[in-house]
Order: C-alpha cells, then sequence, then structure tokens
DNA sequence: AAGTGCCA
DNA sequence: ACTT
C-alpha cells in the first residue's frame, strides 16, 4: 500500500470538489444496504464512471445507473483522470469512480477488501477531501496497521497490497474542514468525502 | 457484513 | 452474539 501524504493543494482540492459538486447535483447519494441482512451502511454513496459500485441484499455489484434515478452515470471528471495518470502506473484508466460520503461522527466503514473487481492487476487509487480519519489497512484482519488521512491525501492498492484489507473506524473533527468553507450546500458540515478510482472491467 | 452492540 |  502507498500513500501520497497531504499531497493536492488547496486549490487542487477546490477543483475536484467542485466537479464532485456537478455529479451530486444529478447523481444524488443513497445509502446502499449489505447483503442478505439489508442493512444500511453508515456512509452514503454515489459514482461516476460506467460502472458505479452498490451493495444490496442480494450482494455486492458494479451498475450502469443510478439505482433511484435510473439514469446512466456521468463521465469521470478529467481532472480526476490526470490523477489517475500521474500517481498510478497503469496503462488503463477507470472506469469506475466511487463517491463516499461520511458524516460527522456517525459515520465509519468496516474492514473489508476491494475485490469485486474483474482483474485484480489494476491498481485502485483513492483521495480523502475534508475531515480527517482513522484508516485501518493490512494484509491479515487481525494485524492492522493504523495511520491519520488528511485532507489531499492519496492512497493506492496495487501489487500485493492491491487486496489488502482496510476499513475506516473513525471521523475526526477538523478546524478548517475544506467543506465548511467553501459551503456549499451539497456537502454536510464536518464531513469527509473519499474518491476510489477502480477498472472493473477486464 | 463494506452491519450493530455488548462485555471484558 | 446477533439479525434477514
Amino acid at each position: 500500500m502507498i500513500f501520497f501524504l497531504n499531497t493536492l493543494n488547496y486549490s487542487e482540492q477546490v477543483e475536484l470538489i467542485k466537479s464532485l459538486r456537478v455529479i451530486i447535483l444529478e447523481y444524488p447519494f443513497f445509502s446502499p444496504t449489505t447483503p442478505r441482512f439489508n442493512k444500511p451502511f453508515k456512509i452514503k454513496t454515489t459514482n461516476a464512471g460506467k460502472w458505479g459500485w452498490t451493495s444490496d441484499v442480494t450482494g455486492y455489484k458494479y451498475i450502469r445507473k443510478h439505482p433511484v434515478t435510473k439514469m446512466s452515470w456521468a463521465k469521470i471528471p478529467h481532472n480526476l483522470l490526470s490523477i489517475w495518470k500521474k500517481f498510478t502506473d497503469s496503462k488503463s484508466l477507470p472506469d469506475s469512480c466511487l463517491i463516499n460520503l461520511y458524516n460527522y461522527p456517525d459515520s465509519s466503514l468496516g474492514v473489508h477488501q476491494d475485490k469485486d473487481e474483474k482483474n485484480f492487476q489494476h491498481p485502485i487509487l483513492s483521495i480523502s477531501l475534508g475531515s480527517d480519519c482513522i484508516f485501518k489497512f493490512g494484509k491479515n484482519k487481525n494485524k492492522l496497521n493504523k495511520i491519520n488521512l488528511k485532507s489531499g491525501s492519496i492512497a493506492i492498492l496495487k501489487g500485493d497490497s492491491r487486496l489488502y484489507y482496510h476499513g475506516v473506524p473513525k471521523i475526526i473533527k477538523t478546524d478548517k474542514n475544506i467543506f465548511n468553507k467553501l459551503k456549499y450546500n451539497c456537502f454536510p458540515d464536518d464531513c469527509r468525502i473519499n474518491i476510489t478510482l477502480r477498472k472493473y472491467e477486464l
């Protein structure tokens, strides 16, 4: 697992958030539910790209359309594709962009692997924006490392770390949350947004 | 279980 | 340990 901590500057973060805002207005956040027990997640999600990740009582899946509005997902913004090209050595581009909304203080994400994709050779890139979080990661579920991820940090799962377990047990309130400052009404105060770029198809 | 919640 |  590779981290580029605090690597995006303020204006780069603002540009990403502007791109996200356009997507969110047309593709509102929704609540996936767990397979089998149908319990809502403690985050909300939406997507861009050809394939969007979601989950419902029948299982985890990639889908072509927003599950509520039934609209095909918007294209992945070019500024996100630029980050993918700069920070991964992948020859292909991502076809999936998952946008996770973590509300302070109640959101969390249990420890899991990303293994719904068809080819684990492709890397996964994730970007943190807004509030800090505690991020856990590691090869074994019972021996996880912990790191504080701040706004503008990038994490990459590739090679031996591609199937690492990871999760977000806690969101930490920070005094200068970029979303509070920007005052866009589509992002709750003190929230954290995580953007995950992946390639679902072979 | 990419879940919650209690107990030690 | 519990729940669909």
